[in-house]
Formats: C-alpha cells, sequence, structure tokens
DNA sequence: GAATCATCCCAAAGCGCTTTGGATTGCAGG
DNA sequence: CCTGCAATCCAAAGCGCTTTGGGATGATTC
C-alpha cells in the first residue's frame, strides 16, 4: 500500500491525503478523519526512503562503534546506552543506526555517513582525549553529539559527560577520611578521556592531603573482570599492599573481590574497594544493599539525554549544549576504616 | 556532490557514471578508471536514500529489540552479539537499524517496518516459547532470522540457536559424576526459549539417572548478579542444601559465587558451580585459567553467523535455513567432587 | 560499398514521497 | 451582481538514484 493507492482508494489527490497524514492545516478535519482512518485500516505508513529523499531528512540517528582492532571488546556500557537512548528516539519517531568501524578507517567512514546522507546525526562514543572526530564531524557539517569530551579538542561542540574528575575525587577523599593512605587506582585506558579525568580527581585529592601518588599502585587497562583480578591479586603481593582500591567499572571491581577472596581477605573490613558503577540493568549494585561502595551514574539516563540533545541539534531548537552530570557517592558494604597494622 | 556534479564534472551522462560506479560491463575501462578516480577525489558516495528508492532495496538489516515494559533489562548479551552481526554488516555493505520496542505493540512495529520499507530483513531476538512474531513475519513477507528458536512455532523458519539442551544435558551429567545428586538449576526466565530448553537437559540427565527433581532447587528469573546472590543464598540456607549449582549466566554465577563465600564455604571445593559463558568480551571466562567450568558459545560468533544467513536469504543464495551451534564444555576451577558430608 | 555487429554512451522514465503554485468553490461585503 | 477572501483540494515538479530502450560510432563481414 502507498500513497498512490490509497489516495486512489479515498478519491483524493495525493497532495491532500499527504497533508492530512501530516497534520497540515488546509485540509478539512473531515476528511483527515476519514484518511486518517483509511490509512490505519490499510495498514499504511509511508515509505521512509521516498520520504526521506523528498524531505531531505532521514529521521535516523548515527551511532559509530569504534572497534579496536587489537583487542576487539565491545563496552558493555553500551547496550545501556543504547536502550536509553533508544527510548527517546522511538517516542520522537527517530530509527537508530548503528554502524561498527576499525578505528583505523574512522575518517573515510564518517565522511561516508555524511555524504550518503542516511542519518541525520550521529553520536561520539568513546571520545580519546585528542579526538580527529571532532574537527572532522565540525567540517563536515554533521549535527553530533560526544558521549564524554575530548580535553585536548578546542573550540565548542555539543556534549553530555559525567563529571569523572569530581567523582573520584570526591571517592578518594572518602577513602582519605577512612584512614586509607595507600590507594590503588585500577583506571580505564587513559588514552580515553574519562579515565584521563579520573585519574586527574584521584590525583588532585591525594595531592590536597599531601599523599604522594604511587606509580605501583596505579593501573591503566581494559575493564574487565580478569585484568581486575591481576592487577588487585600483585598489588595485594606487595609488600605495601594497597589498603584500598579505586576501581573503574563495576566489572573490574568484581575482578578484585574475587582477588580479595583469593587472599583469604575480606573485603570492607581488610581492603576497601569503591567502583564507578554505571547503574547497568543486570549488574545492579544492590538494591537496597549496595554491594559496593560507588560513584553512581546512570549511563542509560546519559544515552536518553544524549539523543534528546541531539535530537534538538538537528531540529535548531535553542538549548543547553552541554550537560553535566555528577554522580551520587553511594555508601555501601565495600568500604571501612583502614586496618591499623598490615 | 551528487551523481549529477559528478557526471557533469566528467562530461558524461549520468546512467553511464552509475554504470561505472557498479560495476556494469558497457563502460569503457578507461571511462570507469577515470570515474572512480574522480569519484575518489570528489568525495562522492551514493546517496542512500536514492539509490534504495530506485532499486528498492535499502541495505540494512533490522534488529528489534523487545524491551520489556516492567523490568528495563537489556540483555548484556546484546552488545557482543551485534559486534559479532555487525562485523558482517560491515563486510557486505549493510547498515545496522536498531528499534527499541515495547513488546506490547510489537506487532504494529513489525508492520511498519514492512511497510516503510526501512529495513530488507530483520534478526529476532529472544524468542519466547510460542512467538507471534515468527508467524507475522512469515505472513508479512519480510526475510528473517531467528537468533534460538520458538519450539511451539510449526512451520519452517531460518534459525541459529545454540544447542543448549545437550549443553545442559552434559553439564549436569558430569556433575552427576562427580558425585553430585542434590544440583540446583538457576535458570533464566522460562518462558525464554533457550531456558526451556535448558531446564530440559537438566531434567533429562537427573532423569536418565534416577534423581528426582526437586522444586526447591530450581529458579526461573531475570539473569543477574543480585538474584544468583539470592537464590543461592537462599538455598544453601536449606537442610538439603545443593552441593552443585547449575547457572544460566556469567553474572548470575557471579552473584552465586558471591553467596558461597558469604556463607564461609569455598566453590570448587565446597559447593561446585557450572554455568553457561557467552563468551562476552569483558567478561571472559580466563583465559587460559578458567574461573568457571562451562558450557561455552561464543554469542559474537552467532551474531556474525546469524547475519550472514540473514544476509544469505535476503539475496537468494541458496544456504542453509538452520544452524546448531555445540557449546564447549570447559573445565574450570569452580567444580569438584561432591563433598562426602554435609 | 552496404550490411551487420560490438562497443560505448545517453535521454528519459520511474521509485514514493513532499511541496510549490495554482484552481475551484462558497460566502460575506460593497 | 461583482469582488475578495477563506477554505479545500489538485497537478506537476523535484528529491538523487537506477534502468530501460535506444542512438552513435567504428570495425568486421560479405
Amino acid at each position: 500500500m502507498n500513497l498512490k493507492q490509497l489516495s486512489e482508494h479515498l478519491n483524493l489527490s495525493q497532495t491532500t491525503v499527504s497533508r492530512a497524514l501530516n497534520g497540515y492545516p488546509e485540509v478539512n478535519e473531515d476528511t483527515r478523519k476519514r484518511v486518517l482512518k483509511a490509512a490505519q485500516e490499510l495498514n499504511y505508513s509511508p515509505n521512509t526512503r521516498a520520504k526521506g529523499l523528498a524531505t531531505g531528512r532521514s529521521m535516523a540517528i548515527g551511532h559509530v562503534i569504534p572497534v579496536t582492532s587489537k583487542h576487539e571488546m565491545v563496552n558493555p556500557v553500551f547496550g545501556d546506552f543504547i536502550a536509553g537512548a533508544g527510548e527517546t528516539y522511538s517516542a520522537e519517531g527517530y530509527d537508530m543506526v548503528l554502524t561498527l568501524v576499525d578505528d583505523r578507517d574512522e575518517e573515510s567512514v564518517y565522511r561516508k555517513i555524511r555524504t550518503r546522507g542516511s542519518v541525520d546525526g550521529v553520536i561520539v562514543h568513546g571520545p580519546k582525549m585528542t579526538d580527529p572526530r571532532i574537527p572532522l564531524l565540525r567540517q563536515l557539517g554533521l549535527p553530533f553529539v560526544v558521549h564524554g569530551r575530548a580535553t585536548d579538542e578546542g573550540g565548542d561542540y555539543a556534549w553530555l559527560d559525567v563529571n569523572n574528575k569530581s567523582a573520584f575525587r570526591r571517592a578518594t577523599n572518602y577513602l582519605l577520611d577512612l584512614g586509607h593512605r595507600r590507594i590503588a587506582l585500577l583506571n580505564g585506558l587513559e588514552t580515553m578521556d574519562f579515565a584521563f579525568r579520573r585519574r586527574q580527581g584521584y590525583a588532585e585529592a591525594l595531592a590536597a592531603r599531601g599523599v604522594a601518588v604511587n606509580p605501583a599502585l596505579l593501573r591503566s587497562e581494559e575493564m574487565t573482570e580478569v585484568l581486575g583480578y591481576r592487577s588487585a591479586r600483585d598489588m595485594l603481593d606487595r609488600d605495601d599492599a594497597p589498603t584500598a582500591f579505586l576501581v573503574s567499572s563495576m566489572i573490574t571491581a568484581i575482578g578484585v573481590r574475587r582477588a580479595i577472596h583469593d587472599k583469604g581477605l575480606e573485603m570492607g573490613r581488610d581492603v576497601s574497594v569503591i567502583t564507578h558503577d554505571d547503574d547497568l540493568s543486570y549488574l545492579k549494585n544492590g538494591p537496597g544493599e549496595a554491594i559496593f561502595t560507588a560513584t553512581r551514574s546512570s549511563v542509560r539516563e546519559a544515552g536518553s539525554l544524549s539523543a534528546r540533545m541531539l535530537i534538538d541539534l538537528i531540529r535548531q531548537r535553542p538549548t543547553g549544549r552541554h550537560q553535566l552530570l555528577e554522580a551520587d557517592l553511594i555508601i555501601g558494604g565495600s568500604t571501612g576504616p583502614a586496618p591499623s597494622t598490615r
């Protein structure tokens, strides 16, 4: 069923039917009702491609997922982000187009997206500290919102980010208040902007209390259970083993917990752990109980808000182009006073 | 830059340029080279919508993600599946379109997808035992591949599935061989087809050894860490506490491990655990070490193969319409002989 | 030299929609 | 009675591509 058939069926012109369906005023209310009813009954919905061709808009948003050639990791956070964004898209009638791209030919992919015109805008995932995608997209004139920020990129661009620095500063301060001095940081890859900022927050908090950063207690790597386990195990084997861990993700923290148990220690009593918690639907840190003390910020909400921001941008609605979400500090069972002797 | 401009620039007709770019034979090789070069330099790529309109194909595959209205869970498996599928799509020049849909208006969404023509086919996720989507899609004439199966749906349709039944039968047998008799099953929601099949495998293995199924040792629920923890904790509190757990996902198994530790028991010695392992990139059960004994099957590979299958279907290439992947049984540190006294 | 045939290229139609620029009608106002 | 103006509706152009149905051109065959 297409417009032509529908209009013939109704003995109306395509123009009128189109206008009736799209809510234009120059059509009689009775006619409109008739049209809508017929469209409903005959199960008509307009062909996306034709509509897109005619309007110049595709009613789709692109998400370009960087897939590093080396480690083929999919960020576990991604599913929930997409779910959040998807809600907004559904409500606004947008489709979501995913493209996986090897980070080596990122540039050509973005260019292609632009000229092929299959999306009206893109969400940039996983920004690095210096990220060439930002100037590129600006140059291409394709609307975009960055989930995160790129510290080294100058100029204005729309972004939504968690205040990673303040979150990790607070978490570090909390551990310091509990008497911890040997605090390990199991960070994500510090080429990633968010990890860099967390590191800053951690370092600032230590510096403010005159505690030196011990490089042996720092890690910057992929956020997996196994790597969390290994790093924690190795550090706990040291003479100057940390009494507390600050960890970049729940998954990593689970590995840390395993390492602590393997050493015969108890989390929250012998060793404290604070993790960042993206509030993933399948990995709730609770509910109620709060297993880990955590800096929490819902990535799903971030997805929903980013999507809203991008749609506003595309529709040229004047709105804020920056959004900094503060993470909550949730006190759970994984932290306690620093053990006096060890 | 569009076709018209490009062809004017080259002093050729749109026809010739189009043919040169699409590899038709009736164009001189020199001309073709000239065209390709210019296209490259001028950064031309054809407008997707226009191309789609003209050809009737959209070069996009739809993934409809069911989002249950109650529990807003995103299956953690999803990210890796998408990554696998995405690889195939990239290689074949397809886009991937995600639509999140509340399961209440699933039907209308699929209908809309069909008439709007924004995709050439869809992958059906998370089939239930009786799943109306399958007859619907068949009726709509939209090519589709099901990731999993729907036991109650008759008729032929293309699917790719893990042999869940045999995997869980083997796992159960392995536990029985180790002397376990009180084996708990922490299953996914048994409205889901895969969970139902796992339950069958478990029950068959027990029956074959004359071990009765104890309903108190069965759970069918969402696969989260917290629910795994609670179920395991509650069961371990029983007089007839299980000596082994068969668990439906790594995430749940992590909760089980926590419950075991909380009881002061040791996994692999006091209590055995076998889990299904989807081989998620951020939650590797290893490498090498294999924390959990597990039935393993890469969901990423499943994604890649499903995508390939669907593309073959769309292109009407004759290929197998069913693919049953056998899971590996990986022996790890979480299983051991049943403790003689308890 | 005319007829035949490949080879290479082109004009124009068509995909299904939106939108421009009227055309038609009925009615109030002069 | 004519004009002006809303209120409705319509024909046709156009979005950027593919594809049909030829039209030149030059080489080959008889």
